[in-house]
DNA sequence: ATTAGGG
DNA sequence: CCCTAAT
């Protein structure tokens, strides 16, 4: 089987190869150039490209030292490939155009088919989908069974009476990948299978970049490394350690590709949340180049092995051979293209820089001594305080050594923040940059509780509070930002770093296993609990649910409640609802109406020991 | 202890 | 996000 398989990646490997000559060959030589180039990120003078990484992820991985061993080659453009080899999936993609003039070099379909698929992707956008050699639609009868209910609900019937129902039956996923694709197919018309496969299968090497970039730092003089921090960091550094810097540089290169779709969205221009303000990046530029890039993706991504996870009727994932094949390695999920991280690096000049006191430290991992975290930068001071601790305060985290999560704290969201900024205990805020989770006007009793609680407890806390280890900051008062009334209050709002890791969660390891989301992907929030997870990937969906519906209504909505979930990592959502489904909500609920009121807002005793149960649960992970 | 669902 | 019911 695999032989089977390397037979087939190599024959289409070649054939890419070809079209990829091909194309460059046509391209103007500015076009090799400017592709070597972005590829790269690296100026001809070996200068890094700056950047700025915006969400900083956990700092383990940049903790661990690159390999370098890995790569070193002479050719920029070579190394690339071979990297692209590695790192390649499934990005965003926007070019659909530019991919099917590369594609008729190896495609049989004549233009008219081309553009009559193009119309019913039009439907089917995120929608996966498949499509033989014969340019007929497939789409898995998967779709029909357990997505169905969920997605009916969602208000997908409409896209879904123009599907044609292929004939496949059972597990046609695994025919699919295993028939293949032509090299030329681009991705709108990989089948599910080849979806899946791509985004959990296809282990992405964030080494082999590192691996790059570490060698061409090393080449670099102390000069020159100051010049990449300077231009990554946006702030001088009078280091001479050369190792320092280096460090500090991948991690800022890391950091970005960490931030992965974070890129994709930029290059998507449609991001409106506040730092992409200034890094708006054409899509048209380089549009060529990136057709050649996830033509090649492509062909790698279907190479790769097809796990096959059947969907039970349950709607949950039946068996765990996918977790055997990339449970094991971190995966990443619809990752831009290198050259898209790359040109995302290029073009992305400089952002708001970090804290200084955080780039000083970040090496640090340990807090300082006594505990304190003290946010001296503006910047810091307008986030430090966003903190859900109203019932909580009594929450003790022991995460005491955890290296982890200091999040950047740039770009607050904007949340005016009155109440002070108390030094906290536990481990620094995570900061938000973040996307208001809830979409709509979901909560609403809830927040007149919670605030009912939350003034109780803040009464509470006030007495011993400090001693207390998470009741610090703001306690929950409601707050307001100027005119646009009362935003959430506290909350802990979601990192698009973390709803993305949340979604490589899902993607790797299903829906409904929150606890193992949790586990791996989240063992580092201390926050965050699998009922969190539970509840944000609700939201996900809903929110990617209503972006299908229709676009407008959400870009109306958009510019008033702040939702800049970008769409790539929407489209991502959608993707994985189909592939996982949403464990069906029961309807059927016989009202409890008979039952007593239960006194929410009152005895203490009652909200106590739910408290308390949460706290066990958050203790086990934490 | 975990998950699904409703508020 | 909180809480409860159901496994």
């Amino acid at each position: 089987m695999e032989m089977l398989e390397n037979e087939q990646y190599n024959c289409k490997f070649g054939a890419l190869n070809n079209t990829l000559e091909e194309s460059v060959s046509v391209s103007s030589e500015s076009f090799a150039d400017q592709l070597a180039y972005k590829l790269a990120g690296v100026d001809r003078d070996g200068t890094i490209i700056p950047s700025l990484a915006e969400e900083l992820m956990e700092v383990d991985h940049f903790l661990s030292e690159p390999k370098l061993d890995n790569i070193v080659e002479d050719n920029v453009l070579g190394l690339e490939l071979a990297n692209q080899e590695k790192c390649l999936k499934i990005g965003d993609f926007s070019c659909p155009d530019d991919l099917r003039q590369l594609n008729k070099g190896t495609m049989s379909s004549d233009a008219k088919q081309e553009a009559e698929k193009e119309s019913k992707f039009e439907f089917l956008d995120g929608m996966l989908q498949g499509v033989d050699e014969e340019g007929n639609l497939h789409v898995t009868n998967d779709l029909s069974n357990d997505c169905a209910d969920y997605l009916l609900d969602a208000g997908f019937a409409e896209k879904h009476s123009h599907l044609d129902y292929g004939h496949c039956e059972g597990d046609n996923l695994r025919n699919l990948c295993s028939e293949g694709f032509s090299p030329g197919l681009s991705e709108r018309e990989m089948s599910p299978a080849g979806m899946r496969s791509l985004s959990t299968a296809a282990v992405p090497l964030p080494e082999s970049n590192f691996g790059q970039s570490t060698f061409l730092l090393d080449n670099m003089s102390i000069r020159e490394l100051h010049e990449a921090f300077r231009s990554t960091f946006g702030r001088e550094t009078s280091v001479k350690d050369k190792q320092w810097l280096k460090r500090r540089i991948l991690f800022g290169l890391q950091n970005l590709i960490e931030v992965e779709n974070g890129s994709s969205l930029l290059v998507s221009g449609l991001s409106s949340h506040q730092n992409e303000a200034d890094l708006i990046m054409s899509s048209g530029n380089d549009s060529s180049g990136s057709s050649i890039h996830q033509n090649f993706t492509n062909t790698h991504g279907d190479r790769t092995p097809l796990l096959g996870r059947g969907m039970g009727t349950n709607g949950h994932a039946t068996s765990d051979v996918m977790v055997s094949v990339s449970g094991a390695e971190k995966i990443g999920f619809g990752r831009p293209s290198l050259e898209e991280r790359e040109s995302a690096l290029l073009n992305r000049k400089r952002l708001r820089r970090p804290t200084r006191r955080y780039i000083e430290e970040s090496d640090v991992t340990s807090r300082t001594c006594n505990g304190k975290f003290e946010t001296s930068t503006a910047n810091m001071t307008q986030n430090c305080s966003r903190a859900r601790s109203h019932n909580r305060y009594h929450q003790k985290e022991f995460e005491t050594s955890t290296l982890v999560s200091r999040q950047l704290s740039v770009g607050g969201s904007g949340l005016q923040v009155s109440s002070g900024c108390r030094v906290r205990r536990g481990r620094p805020r995570k900061n938000s940059t973040s996307l208001m989770g809830h979409d709509y006007n979901d909560y609403k009793e809830e927040h007149r509780m919670l605030s009912v609680q939350s003034k109780k407890y803040c009464g509470l806390g006030s007495s011993h509070s400090e001693s207390h280890d998470d009741m610090s900051d703001d306690c929950a008062t409601p707050i307001r930002t100027g005119k646009s009334g009362i935003r959430r209050k506290h909350h802990r709002l979601w990192t698009l770093a973390e709803v993305m890791k949340l979604i490589e969660g899902v993607s790797q390891h299903g829906v409904g296993r929150w606890t193992d989301i949790k586990r791996l992907l989240f063992s580092s929030s201390g926050h965050r609990t699998s009922v969190d997870l539970k509840d944000k990937w609700r939201n996900l969906l809903r929110a990617s649910c209503v972006q299908m519906q229709n676009k407008k209504e959400v870009e109306r909505r958009r510019k008033h409640a702040s939702l800049p979930i970008p769409p790539t990592v929407l489209r991502r959502v959608r993707e994985l609802a189909v592939i996982y489904p949403y464990p069906r909500e029961r309807k059927p609920r016989p009202p409890p109406a008979a039952v007593a009121t239960t006194p929410v807002t009152g005895t203490g005793s009652d909200t106590s020991m739910s408290r308390s149960g949460r706290i066990l649960h958050r203790r086990n992970f934490a």
